[in-house]
DNA sequence: GAATTTTTTGCAACTATGTTGCTATTTTGG
DNA sequence: CCAAAATAGCAACATAGTTGCAAAAAATTC
């Protein structure tokens, strides 16, 4: 019986040709590793699981091929490291929209997509001409709450 | 006549005072270029500004110790380089409060605060606990705007 | 399914960014 | 002006990100 489920194998094989990208062993391997874990991913964290398989450079070109591919979309820190996630509605080719907002534990140090909460919308002064707007909220993440009740 | 005048001077020494920090050169030249421009300054820009004059170690130290002591706070990138701008509000020693968001212009890629608008309330899943929140908001600036214009 | 074309990978070399320990220098307060 | 405290510069290191190029793998064509 294989590690991954054949149904697995086979969805991630869908989403890389879906983009029209060619499946190779270390798209296949990441796009897993953002499917098994509910949060975000940096590169760090995808070096460390993966990085003695694959090069360092590779996983750079891997997530910057994602990115413009639509498959994963960045996630804004204030700590220098751009965390990456999986993109879960129609992003494309070169486009990318995103309503949803990000929320950053600052126990776990996990970053999750919060796609039920929608971007508000903000009246900026005169002048200015929003095209997207990005909110990341800091706090105590679900899981993070939940056990410090026990 | 100085090159940079006196008042000026005196305010600056004022401002390093009230925290409680030694006046040095470098504290001074960096606090004056953070007050000399509007916009948010990355330790890249300030080490071009004033690198040949200051190493490079000591300016991440007067960057952080300006964080500490609530003279600077940071603003979160999408880039891998973090921001940094005055704080106009009453921060202090240890404790940051803005309100205030932030907006990166896509053409001139200057990032300023935007401290009229002020940031949402939102409501979250079950579960999570807002400490604080960060609001980025990409787009074109005033002046790109109005230069567009002519 | 083998050959050819196209794409991707790994490696090396490099630049940039950030950190730490230590000593010399500067600043402060008396 | 002096002694104590704080800061700056340097060196050495660690981590992060980029580029060119040849080898390997994947896709395409026959
Ligand atoms: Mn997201
Ligand atoms: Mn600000
Ligand atoms: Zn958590
Ligand atoms: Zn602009």
């Amino acid at each position: 019986m294989p590690r991954v489920a054949a149904s697995t194998e086979k969805k991630i094989t869908a989403l890389l040709k879906r983009q029209a990208l060619s499946v190779t062993e270390s798209r296949k391997r990441i796009l897993q590793y953002f499917l098994d874990q509910p949060g975000a991913l940096s590169h760090g964290d995808i070096e460390k699981k993966v990085g003695t398989t694959f090069d360092r450079v590779t996983i750079y070109r891997t997530l910057q091929t994602f990115v413009d591919r639509g498959l994963i979309h960045t996630i804004p820190s204030a700590d220098n490291a751009v965390r990456y996630a999986l993109c879960k509605d129609e992003c494309g080719d070169g486009h990318h929209r995103h309503e949803h907002i990000h929320f950053v534990c600052q126990q776990c140090h996990h970053t999750f997509c919060l796609d039920e909460v929608v971007t508000p919308v903000l009246k900026l002064p005169k002048g200015y001409s929003p095209r997207q707007v990005e909110v990341l909220v800091q706090g105590k993440c679900k899981d993070c709450t939940e056990t410090a009740k026990k």
